[in-house]
DNA sequence: CTTTCTTCCTGTAACGTTACAGATTTCCAT
DNA sequence: ATGGAAATCTGTAACGTTACAGGAAGAAAG
């Protein structure tokens, strides 16, 4: 018996959006064939969705977000999940470009969640996970220990770290490698004749402090060189105390000849305070600094820069969460990129 | 008849969410009751409210987005739509940040929906129509006679602009006083004597091109100064193409003797090819930019800067289209934001 | 004791989609 | 012929929410 509409008019009722049912109604066909035939499935005849297709495009039809997602709780949406006190200098923008790029041909879409370090970093996660409103998850500022990567291991929703963490968990994540980093840094340094040697780090919350430290500390051995230490400061300081509190070290007696900058920021408030103290870069002292873009160039020529790209960071992440979501197994997801630009994919 | 559930648990199906539908049974109240109290009708009574409420909370009830969205077709999205090809340093953060400050006491997301300038800019403004993905829009790279500005305002969506459009259409927008800046940019020079300026003005096709540029005319006829033109040249150019003009510039026999840089990304090539000319700041030249950020006092203190707070600009847009959103006129929704830190709203 | 409000609550249907459990037809092997 | 499989299509129900159109009970007014 059918129910052919006579009531049932075929159009969509007030938006004026075309919806399955219009398909059907203009094909004659049902709506579950309509939506059978734009998901290619199996049981449909060619001729059919070749037919389905076709309407579709003309009377452009986009399927709507809302009713996939209740009824198959599928968001299409990855969360960025970012730190507001995060850098100064623009790793924010190339990170939301890079996963942007790739999750342009997908049919995802990428949403910003923000939080304050004052709150729980826990906050936005929990909410992601409670709302079930992200199919993936970026995160930033990776800790060793990271409470957000076991609470979404547990819970299962896919996610990608920008760092690594050490708490036995394999997970996706992009890295750049900042030991070798480090060690290079202090290298080029020793290459100069420089062995007392500051670095300027991250925050030791951060898994990439380690990173980094380790590497500085390896170069030194390796080069017979020696560690400056910089107290109280690290690159998300304000620039302001880094200037105090280095130029106060270039006046003491112990001065270092060499700094390791962690960030392009960190090296503005370096490299004034080394004119401050009436030294020259690249005569009295030498410097070598990361940077997002290559913008230190500009501001001094002489500091001696790695590029960390981050951009490439932000599609590496996208590919990592996608690939999770499809099933690929974690192991498979983990990336370092090199300060010479190689690009490792861990096994 | 009552139908009262005997085969109807309460209970979520599959997802183990709460819904209104296991608050509904937990009170013993029907599913429309208890949607109404949790938005505050006037027709349920204080007592249940509060019941509802508090149940509500103790079982850590989320209303389910997909569900309200398909039912009355409000998203709570605010989708910013940006240039992939915006600028270099950090812009973008800012106002993502600021965006972001204000949607986090809303219950609005945002998602941020990227473009590449090689493609229709319409495209992504087209797609939130024709999906109905957003319920407002921010906009950025604002044109004086902007097609996206007028396909929004005939489709009725709300939106803000950051920067003004000059069409004849009155909508929601914040912008930098980019006018008093060239002008008051001209008067700092021409303070230090400097009457041939070059300015460094964005790309033509935006409206704060022309802002920028009548204000330094203005401020050029004010001192009696004059413009000394750098050919194909913008603040959007790649940095070594800036280096390059604006060096042979110098080095020609009408050099100027001030810059105005309309970024401060395009200060740091200039000030560089200032120095390659081998002169210096502040002695054979004077300079001013604007920057977002105050980082060129690391990088040339002799630079004179002014600061345009990116960040209230993203919290200015995010209020103007809540706003919006909400029905106030846009002729109450447009803000201006000057070199000297004042915010003026206009009538 | 009606009648008419007012207050507070309720079931039904619909938004657009897909999982599921059939139907119908055709075709082939027996 | 007959049974069965294969191919193709279909209606119903459900995801969670809200607009709508009531309905029950008590209070106030006649």
């Amino acid at each position: 018996m059918k129910t052919t509409g006579i009531a049932t008019t075929g159009g969509p009722a007030q938006s004026g959006r075309p919806t399955l049912k219009t398909i059907a109604f203009m094909t004659g066909l049902g709506v579950t064939t309509v939506s059978r035939a734009l998901k290619d499935a199996h049981d449909i005849s060619i001729e059919t969705k070749e037919r389905v297709r076709l309407v579709a495009e003309q009377i452009g039809y986009h399927p709507n977000r809302a009713g996939i997602r209740l009824r198959t709780g599928k968001t299409n949406v990855i969360s960025l999940i970012l730190s507001l006190e995060e850098e100064i200098m623009g790793l924010t923008s190339h990170i939301v470009f890079g996963i942007s790029e790739v999750l342009a041909s997908t049919n995802y879409t990428l949403v910003v969640t923000p939080y304050s370090r004052e709150k729980d970093p826990l906050l936005p996660v929990r909410y992601i996970l409670d709302t079930a409103s992200a199919d993936g998850v970026i995160l930033s500022s990776t800790e060793p220990d990271d409470p957000r990567v076991r609470l979404l291991t547990e819970r299962n929703l896919p996610f990608a770290t920008h760092g690594r963490t050490n708490m036995g968990i394999v997970h996706p994540y992009h890295d750049f490698d900042n030991e070798t980093y480090g060690r290079e840094a202090v290298g080029r340094l020793a290459g100069r004749h420089r062995k007392r040697l500051t670095l300027l780090e991250p925050p030791p919350r951060y898994t990439y402090h380690q990173h980094m430290r380790a590497g500085f500390l390896k170069g030194l051995a390796e080069c017979g060189g020696e560690e400056v230490m910089l107290d109280s400061t690290d690159i998300n300081s304000p620039l302001e105390q880094i200037h105090a509190t280095t130029l106060r070290l270039l006046q003491s007696r112990n001065a270092p000849d060499g700094f390791v900058c962690g960030s392009s920021a960190s090296a503005l408030a370096v490299a004034a305070a080394v004119e401050a103290a009436g030294m020259k870069i690249g005569r009295d002292v030498d410097m070598v600094s990361k940077q997002p873009a290559n913008l230190l160039r500009w501001f001094r020529p002489e500091i001696m820069t790695v590029n960390e790209d981050i951009h490439l960071a932000g599609r590496e992440l996208a590919k990592a969460v996608l690939a999770r979501i499809d099933g690929v197994p974690a192991e498979h997801l983990r990336s370092i990129s090199m300060p010479d630009g190689r690009l490792i994919q861990s096994v």
